[in-house]
RNA sequence: GGGUGUUUAGCUCAGUUGGUUUAGAGCACUACCUUGACAGGGUAGGGGUCAGUGGUUCGAAUCCACUAACACCCACCA
């Protein structure tokens, strides 16, 4: 078979790596490598940017698991409590049913039944992948044990003090209907207008004939809850104002004028209207100066019957119909277009409104103190560290983190509430049992009937920043044998959108739960764009659905075209013509193999005819001999830099050093050099030399692209099935021979010299040329043989002095010549190629020399760096020599 | 309004504390090569005043300052 079809074989390893357990992990004597997954919601399906973040996890994990550490991949869902809650709503609606006709617990069945349908396919999704999780160890934010922990953190955390409960305005989201913390609000500017607003003044005008006072603003609705006029103190304009009153328009309310220098002069009119309710600024404002909160919109953003007017209108519909209203009587100045920014829900997209409502929140200034040192001293190494300044940035003035949501799907806040008659209050424990013990201790008579627990939720952060945790039952048993061996965990790959969100939040924990550090790295993926960069998004349809793209290249192929692309913290230019290249690279070790293969089983079968006692067996040919040293040694130094850059996180690095190795070094120049010629078979100790050469590039490459180094793995050998790739070990880097290497590359660029003439004339290969070389030490005489199998050499022969009908070339320094077939030598063009080459050397010596003659130069740049220009210098003269002495000899 | 980052070949990017033959890789491109692993292959080659300006230095893609474009993050000016 020629091409290599990924398909049948992708799923057959995946089952037998899982049916022999090889992804399981327990704890043991050796070094544990943890990762655990950031964990997708439960009811999402995959896509690119799973790919990405999945991809680099398996290969950090396998590779890990190759070098002699117990690999623990933990992998699990999340229960997106908004993001599913909306889902079931969505769904429950299309059956005509309104979440409101529900009762919690009828609502939770749902949700729960929408889980069970739709839940975990994404994880079986990543297994198509080849994400070699240990299955076993799954978990789900809302798993009985995790719940159990989550509200033990609350408990635990309330206890210390650092949870409280207040009145505090914070973001609310009008479609979902709940609370949201800062970090769910994303800021878009907006195309708006500004009204100005006339507001009658209370009593007679003044003195200079004013009887009114313009305000400005973008949200005409909210005069609803207007309780003041603020002006700066300063504002000579608004002075005479003092202690007067207004009438709000169309509501007829007169509040009074009020003095602060918070109000801008140059902004608008330099007048504010002050609503409380539904402002931040305004309530700050509003607290300062003991103003009434007038709160005139209901939970899903309609107008309420607070004032009496518009009720039950949407606020967007109230705005413009306000604004109409205020025109026809005459109380509006002017209207201009205005750009400002709106603040959007995260995850139902729409626009938030400030409100002023009782909620939990997380003291954070503390729990941010050993989480900020952390990071700015590398204790947990940021990759890029670039982000290690947002990360400052942000913990540095971090604010309270409001955690109550109001929704049904998630964590439900173990707060009981007693009745006003037992003085009120509320207690927190973990169960309600408890809840009633510490409630009996205020009040003995009080009833579990007497109790109310919360409405609300927590936050989903809240139980995602025990993750680390939590999936080792750490939260809940401290000491547990699992939670002592793998934590912390060694890397955690994630998208720096989610910085504050999640891994922020996850270190606090760690250090507050722990006082250990949860992570050792974070290595932050980019965003996968189009090729035009596009975000890859739904309604653009640019996203392609990875499990086709799998199916057309294979899990391999969409690994490596992903792999060669990205760096850390880069988005990726995704384009399907890398998976084609990486399905290509498949095909290209595939087809090694059948060449490989073919030269053992020739081997084996004249081994097995031609077992004549009496015959020596022949030697292997200096030219094999040299190759297998020499591939030793590029395999060692290609080791090398792999380390290097997986030490840096360069994934994508190593990827290519590994490609380079495999097409360039093994495929292009060591096979070709041990290639036995046609008839003939291949040397037994050869052949073993290139099989074990084989197995080490499948095991190098084998983190990258799994599948078909398993597969090759069970054909270069009879294995047992045990015997995995997946869970063999990785060569070690041993020292490589340096001389050696850079004896063959000037072997190897005499060959590519060579080549280049045969292509210039139209000689092909089999018509051998005869090689002369004036000797000198960088000539490679003992690559002799290999020189003369890769270029189609007859001859190399020592010359000292040369023949005009020669075509020469310099390789470093040395001086070749290849005496050409018949026709000869066109001498003018040699010697226009010989005049551009000397006019080059000429111009590169110039350069080197300008540096030399210069006294600063030589007395103060480091003596090895000034040996280099000396040797740059004399390498150049002796080719300009060996050129001149060319042209001489042709004209 | 603040902050961070990016700007190197047609595309995607390396270039590690300034000195490694007057700039590299992969892909794409051009020419040529099809009986012996692989045309998803091979060989050879073209292509960049390292965004701009100024400075520091014996020496700058690399350090500094400013400018421009783009990206992202943060922020309560209605």
């Amino acid at each position: 078979m020629k091409n290599y079809n990924p398909s049948q074989i992708e799923s057959k390893w995946y089952e037998h790596w899982l049916e022999r357990g090889f992804f399981h992990s327990t704890p043991d004597h050796r070094k544990p490598y943890t990762i655990v997954i950031p964990p997708p919601n439960v009811t999402g399906v995959l896509h690119m940017g799973h790919i990405l973040n999945n991809t680099l996890q398996d290969v950090l994990v396998r590779r890990a698991r190759m070098s002699g550490l117990n690999a623990c991949w933990v992998p699990g869902t999340d229960h997106a409590s908004i993001a599913t809650e909306a889902k079931v709503v969505a769904r429950l609606a299309e059956q005509g049913i309104a979440k409101s006709d529900l009762s919690r617990e009828e609502f939770l069945e749902h949700a729960w039944r929408w889980r069970e349908e739709h839940g975990g396919m994404i994880l079986k999704q990543l297994r198509t992948l080849g994400a070699s999780c240990d299955w076993e160890r799954t978990k789900f934010t809302m798993d009985p044990e995790m719940s159990e922990g989550v509200l033990k953190v609350f408990v635990d955390l309330h206890r210390k003090g650092l949870i409280y409960r207040g009145v505090r305005m914070v973001n609310w989201d009008p479609a979902a209907q709940t609370a949201l913390s800062d970090e769910e609000v994303i800021h878009r500017e907006m195309q708006g207008k500004l009204y100005f607003l006339r507001y009658k003044l209370e009593g007679a005008p003044l003195e200079d004939g004013r009887d009114s006072i313009i305000v400005a603003t973008t949200r005409p609705e909210t005069i609803l809850g207007d309780v003041a006029v603020c002006v700066n103190p300063n504002d000579p304009r608004y002075a005479a104002f003092k202690d007067r009153r207004v009438i709000v328009p169309l509501v007829g309310r007169s509040i009074p004028v009020i003095y602060d220098d918070y109000v801008t002069m140059e902004f608008g009119t330099g007048a504010l209207k002050i609503t409380p309710a539904h402002d931040v600024n305004d309530y700050v404002l509003g607290e300062k100066f003991g103003l009434e909160v007038i709160d005139i919109f209901n939970p899903d953003g309609t107008i309420n019957d607070r004032v009496g007017l518009y009720v039950g209108g949407d606020r967007f519909a109230v705005r413009d119909q306000i604004a109409r209203d205020l025109q026809n009587a005459g109380l509006v100045e002017k209207i201009e277009d205005y750009t400002n920014k709106v603040g959007f829900s995260e995850r139902t997209g729409v626009a938030i409104e400030p409100k002023l409502s009782m909620q939990w929140f997380v003291r954070m200034e503390g729990l941010a103190k050993p989480a900020l040192e952390a990071v700015m001293n590398d204790t947990i190494r940021f990759v890029p560290a670039k982000y290690k300044n947002t990360y400052n940035h942000w913990m540095s003035g971090i604010k309270d983190w409001c955690i109550s949501r109001q929704l049904w799907w998630g964590q439900r806040i173990p707060a009981w509430f007693l009745p006003a008659g037992s003085g009120g209050g509320y207690v927190v424990a973990q169960t309600a049992e408890e809840a009633l013990r510490l409630a009996q201790e205020k009040d003995p008579a009080l009833t579990a009937a007497d109790l109310r627990q919360d409405e609300d939720v927590l936050d989903t952060w809240f139980s995602s920043w025990l993750w680390p945790i939590s999936v080792f039952d750490g939260v809940r048993h401290p000491d547990n044998a699992d939670i002592k061996y793998y934590y912390p965990t060694s890397d955690l790959v994630t998208g720096p959108d989610i910085i504050f969100f999640w891994v922020a939040r996850m270190i606090m924990f760690g250090y507050e739960s722990r006082g250990e550090r949860p992570f050792g790295a974070v290595y932050f993926t980019g965003i996968v764009r189009d090729k035009l960069g596009r975000k890859m998004s739904k309604q653009l349809g640019n996203s392609p659905d990875p499990l086709e793209l799998i199916d057309k290249y294979g899990a391999d192929g969409v690994r490596v075209g992903m792999m060669l692309s990205t760096s850390a913290g880069n988005d990726v230019m995704f384009d399907e013509a890398m998976c084609e290249q990486g399905a290509g690279f498949g095909n290209k070790i595939w087809n090694a193999w059948n060449l490989i293969r073919g030269w053992r089983d020739g081997a084996a079968s004249v081994a097995s005819v031609d077992s004549d006692p009496a015959s020596e067996p022949a030697p292997q040919s200096t030219a094999d001999r040299l190759a297998v040293e020499w591939f030793s040694s590029r395999l060692n130094a290609a080791l090398a830099e792999i380390d290097s850059h997986f030490a840096g996180y360069r994934i994508s690095d190593a990827l290519m050093v590994a490609y380079k190795l495999f097409w360039d070094d093994f495929s292009g120049w060591y096979l070709e050099i041990v290639k036995p010629a046609f008839g003939s078979s291949a040397h037994s100790a050869t052949v073993a030399s290139t099989v074990r050469f084989f197995e080490q590039l499948l095991q190098i490459l084998h983190p990258f692209i799994p599948f078909i180094t398993e597969e090759l793995w069970h054909a270069t050998a009879d294995r047992t099935p045990d015997d995995c790739i997946t869970v063999s070990q990785m060569p070690t880097f041993q020292e490589a021979d340096g001389t050696l290497l850079a004896r063959f590359d000037l072997m190897r660029e005499t060959v590519t010299a060579i080549r280049s003439i045969r292509r210039a004339r139209n000689i092909p290969m089999r018509d051998q040329l005869d090689l002369k070389v004036v000797p000198d030490e960088n000539f490679p005489a003992e690559l002799d043989s290999i020189l003369q199998k890769m270029a189609g050499l007859g001859s190399v022969q020592a010359v000292e002095g040369h023949d005009p009908e020669w075509e020469s070339f310099i390789v470093k320094t040395t001086r070749y010549f290849v005496p050409l077939p018949e026709g000869g030598l066109d001498r003018e063009a040699e010697l226009a190629k010989l005049r551009e080459e000397l006019a080059y050397q000429e111009g590169f010596l110039l350069t080197v020399m300008k540096k030399l003659d210069n006294e600063r130069f030589v007395s103060s740049a480091p003596p090895a760096v000034v040996a280099n220009e000396q040797t740059k210098r004399s390498d150049a003269e002796a080719r300009i020599a060996a050129i001149k002495d060319r042209i001489s000899a042709l004209k």
